[in-house]
DNA sequence: CTGCTTAGTGTACGTCTGTTCACTAAATAT
DNA sequence: ATATTTAGTGAACAGACGTACACTAAGCAG
């Protein structure tokens, strides 16, 4: 099928084919590309706190909460795995703008995942810095698990093989991942 | 300037003329651009090898190796910005087959960092599957470390502004990352 | 019913793209 | 000294690209 294409390869003129539209007709609804990708951007972004969301309100035990939290991960990109592909891709490629917004959304995130951290009794008396250290490093752990997923699965809306296997194998690893960081946790002296 | 232009962004036409020669030229060289891509892929990797090899050598004492370890990071990266550049965009976007290749690349990579951390004694009894994971972990922590250092610099071959001052923060940070997961080191239980 | 707004049409333009072909000048090997 | 390989030329092509323009059909407000 060859059906996934990037957006930074996407024209205006195959988007406006796509939509059984003459090309004129695309500035109709944006002014140009950029402002069709910072719509995709809100659409995905929106995908991405959604996630979030389901993540504090689902797991209330705090024993299966990485092994929880990973497969809601991995749920979420195989439902909504085209926000997650766009997202991946533009983060680190192309468009200047694109990037840059994306790249401040996923720090946003981070500073909210951090926040819900510093909820943990263990974590009361680590400093603002370190709880955005920690925040960071597993949001990109989170970040390598979703381009891992993306990859066995082809990176863009082609069906290709879902191969449940494969992304089993990565939700394993990533849990693992998660797991020695925490275990590092209890030990760290906070500055 | 705008200098700065993704690979694949990069058209044969535009290599040809910057190599101040005609278009038909370029196929004397490569018989595609993937074949560049290639080609570009290689050297990169090179550079990257080079690094691990100096990392090797460079730090006997174990107790400021992370420290070390990053300080090599941050000195690669600076001193060939356009390699690494070129391998954190393509190796997320764009062409499938540079795609692969340089993922492939980098596992490589952490393989042999992974053997590497194989001889630390701490790390004698732990499986060969938990290896791979830690230097996995690793090995994304310091892709991290570099995309940051390459967005605080303009992702590609614009001079804009060196910012040793934010490179300072982005190591720091990163240091900090790697000292949190070898806390972890010793409290883990190898299965 | 009338008038304005919105979405879409069709055409056309200039520019950039990859690729081909026959040809030449220089370097290299015999 | 001669033959062959190599690197580069210049022209030409067909196609895709973004963008502009005047125009039309439908939806809706007054």
């Amino acid at each position: 099928m060859e059906a996934g294409i990037s957006f930074d390869r996407l024209s205006l003129r195959r988007v406006t084919h796509a939509a059984g539209v003459v090309p004129a007709a695309f500035y109709r609804h944006f002014q140009s590309m950029d402002e069709l990708g910072l719509a995709l951007v809100d659409e995905s972004v929106r995908t991405l706190r959604a996630m979030l969301r389901q993540a504090r309100e689902g797991g209330p035990s705090p024993e299966h909460l990485i092994d929880s939290s990973v497969q809601i991960l991995v749920d979420h990109v195989r439902q909504h795995r085209r926000h997650f592909a766009f997202l991946a891709e533009t983060r680190s490629s192309g468009n200047t703008v694109l990037r840059h917004t994306i790249r401040t959304e996923i720090r946003l995130f981070a500073s909210e995942l951090a926040t819900d951290l510093a909820r943990f009794p263990i974590l009361r008396d680590w400093s603002t810095a370190d709880l955005q250290m920690l925040a960071g490093l597993f949001v990109d752990v989170m970040i390598a698990a979703i381009e891992s997923i993306l990859e066995v699965a082809g990176t863009t809306l082609s069906p290709d093989a879902p191969s449940p296997e494969a992304e089993a194998e990565i939700a394993r690893l990533t849990a693992k991942r998660l797991r020695l960081i925490a275990l590092a946790v209890p030990h760290w002296r906070s500055s």
